[in-house]
DNA sequence: GAAACGTGGAC
DNA sequence: TGTCCAAGTTT
């Protein structure tokens, strides 16, 4: 067999190995790569600081809604070392809005372990950055990889679209992780592995996006296991997930003149460590008359007045139907063990979460 | 390994 | 309108 015939078989037997895949997304990354507030200029090293910060904030949390956020917070605490002198209260009220109010107390307690335990600078190792609170497998690998250059590939929920589709792998997701992994590690060159990774990233969500994926503007179009298939949309491969039954419970709102009565929800569990209005139970198959029961004591109050229709609410694993009863009672009422008035006009400032602030719209008719 | 853990946007 | 998805971690 001369040499020409032999390469045209290995071309047809594996097309795969015909492109250098990580050189085409290198070099796609630098014409399109997106312009986003936590990334340095091209050519710029990454501040570790602004690449943990904001690869805290996008745990399973959209670019465009991080944004904002991520501004307040540099503004605010421009290094690690001034986030770890604030007060965790302080970070629970600039974060409430944003979520999963955990990854807040672990960014806080991380930046009080990293000015204690390492001087104020991250560690350099992915070992190292694991040992962190808030930062697990993915974390590490990704500030590994962006601000430290560590030749290693983080893979987030659009890698695994991406990596899925390129080599159709069907084993559905979670199972899938540690080959998706392994596949997604090939795509990384002898350098600049954070701009790999992040290229996957960029790819992910503008081309190869859940529905209708552009695969003409794909770097990699030309041998992707899916597009040849004609099956891309049908990849990641994963169970479905089945929704929690609705809950439903009543929020109280009591007024003092122009004050709120509030109280702190317990550190652990949802939405741990934020500011609620009195509550009852959210509970599967609870009515109003029921709720009721666990009104605040409040002698104060001759009686409560229901407001029309209902607040609601889908958490992750549950929808949430309130019910929200209104009262008021005289100045210098005192407030139950454990609760406390605030001023309406400064409810802004509290780490009320979302959920919270549409009760609080509803029973205030604002 | 499965379940808990928020919220908003897109279709 | 309901469903899926978003730079996952913790228990």
């Amino acid at each position: 067999m001369t040499a020409s015939a032999a390469a045209k078989i290995k071309r047809q037997a594996a097309p795969a190995e015909s492109a250098d895949r990580p050189a085409l997304l290198l070099d796609w990354y630098d014409r399109h790569r997106r312009r986003l507030p936590w990334r340095p200029l091209a050519g710029e090293r990454a501040d570790p600081y602004r690449v943990w910060l904001s690869e805290i904030m996008l745990q399973q949390t959209g670019v465009k809604t991080v944004g904002p956020y991520f501004e307040k917070f540099v503004a605010r605490w421009p290094d690690v070392a001034a986030l770890g002198r604030a007060s965790v209260d302080d970070v629970l009220r600039m974060w409430a809005g944003l979520g999963y109010y955990s990854r807040a107390r672990n960014l806080h307690a991380c930046a009080v372990a990293v000015l204690r335990d390492h001087g104020g600078i991250f560690p350099d190792t992915e070992g190292g950055l694991r040992q962190l609170p808030g930062i697990g497998p993915y974390t590490a690998k990704a500030i590994a990889a962006i601000a430290f250059d560590i030749r290693t590939m983080p893979v987030d929920g659009n890698i695994e679209r991406v990596v899925s589709r390129l080599y159709a792998v069907e084993e559905p997701l979670p199972q899938a992780k540690p080959r998706i992994q392994e596949l997604a590690a090939t795509l990384l060159g002898p350098a600049r592995a954070g701009d790999s990774a992040q290229a996957l990233m960029d790819i992910g969500s503008s081309i190869c996006t859940p529905k209708k994926p552009a695969c003409a503007l794909c770097p990699l179009n030309e041998d992707c296991a899916a597009r040849l298939l004609g099956d891309q949309e049908t990849f990641p491969r994963k169970a479905p997930k089945k929704s929690g039954d609705l809950r439903r419970g009543a929020a109280f709102i009591v007024t003092r003149g122009d004050e709120l009565l509030v109280r702190t929800r317990p550190e652990k569990g949802l939405l741990g460590g934020m500011t609620e209005v009195p509550g009852s139970e959210w509970l599967a198959g609870q009515d109003d008359k029921e709720a009721l029961k666990q009104a605040p004591a409040l002698t104060a109050i001759s009686r409560w007045h229901r407001k029309t229709g209902v607040v609601t609410h889908v958490f992750t694993h549950f929808p949430l139907e309130l019910v929200v009863y209104a009262a008021t009672v005289p100045a210098r009422t005192r407030p139950p063990d454990g609760m406390r008035w605030v001023p309406i006009a400064t409810l802004a400032d509290e780490a009320l979460p979302n959920v919270m602030r549409k009760a609080i719209a509803h029973g205030l008719d604002i």
